[in-house]
DNA sequence: GTTTAATCAGACAAAATAATCTGATTAAAG
DNA sequence: CTTTAATCAGATTATTTTGTCTGATTAAAC
């Protein structure tokens, strides 16, 4: 069980943390980002196309070609790698599943996973990927 | 997707919920809770069959027989109905999945989510079933 | 004791998610 | 221009999660 992400999208957070860290060097391909992160690499490699489409990252075909970060990563939060993947529904849907879950018709939990909910979404907006540069090399160098 | 627990585990909250607001009466069948949820019946019965066997609930065959609270209402947290079909690993898995996520070797987030983590397992400890009496039976009068 | 309405058990099916494979295309470098 | 190393595209497989079906068992009520 993942926590709160699937698994295609905390791949692509680590693996588009990983190209940010790395923005100094050329496009890197996706055979390095799985093995540096332990992902299959074709898994890893379908998942960075993907965000590609979404203008996060770049691509370039043929020999050292690969990837890397499309625009300066100082505009570029987390919550663009979830929202391309994953969706951005975690953050209205009731915790517990119920249906209509809002302050007219809330859900026993509605006002304690609200104040959660919102701490969430501030984890993934206050940094934006350059501030996560350093904490990412540094867990990087110890996998 | 669902927030951060499975659907079972999503249904599995909500049905103890019901029964828990509904301590006064007998055993309930499996059918009124599906009807009064909107969940599969077979599904809502296999959920119920398993928190059996942990003990949250009781079972009655036969007859006017159906399911209800096992123990005192008081002496039961949403935590234990979490911990009998999703597990406790998401409270001690990374959000982004790396490994090996821990004091000596953070991820990134990895500070930032061990507040909300705390802050979630609260949550889910604070009160107990007889606490949420009144909102559940209020929530579930307009669905 | 027969009927009826329920759980229970286990197999089965469907859907979603995760992962792999194959081959085409591209572009650098010799 | 050939080789090589990469992305790209799409099909396929595997696994997990979600949901369904069938039949056996149980117990209340008549």
């Amino acid at each position: 069980m993942t926590v709160m992400f699937s698994k295609k999208c905390e791949y692509g957070l680590q693996a588009v943390l990983y190209l940010a860290a790395h923005m100094d060097r050329d496009a890197i391909p996706a055979e390095e980002v799985a093995g540096k992160l332990s992902i299959p690499k074709e898994f890893v490699s379908k998942i960075l196309q993907s965000l590609t489409e979404s203008g996060i990252i770049n691509s370039r075909k043929g020999k050292s070609g690969g990837f890397s970060i499309a625009k300066d990563p100082k505009k570029i939060k987390l919550i663009d790698i979830v929202a391309a993947i994953d969706g951005l529904s975690m953050f209205n849907s009731c915790v517990m599943g119920f249906p209509n879950c809002d302050v007219n018709n809330p859900c026993p939990l509605h006002d304690k996973w609200g104040e959660l909910r919102t701490k969430a979404y501030s984890m993934l907006t206050d940094e934006n990927l350059d501030q996560f540069r350093e904490k990412t090399l540094r867990k990087v160098s110890n996998l």
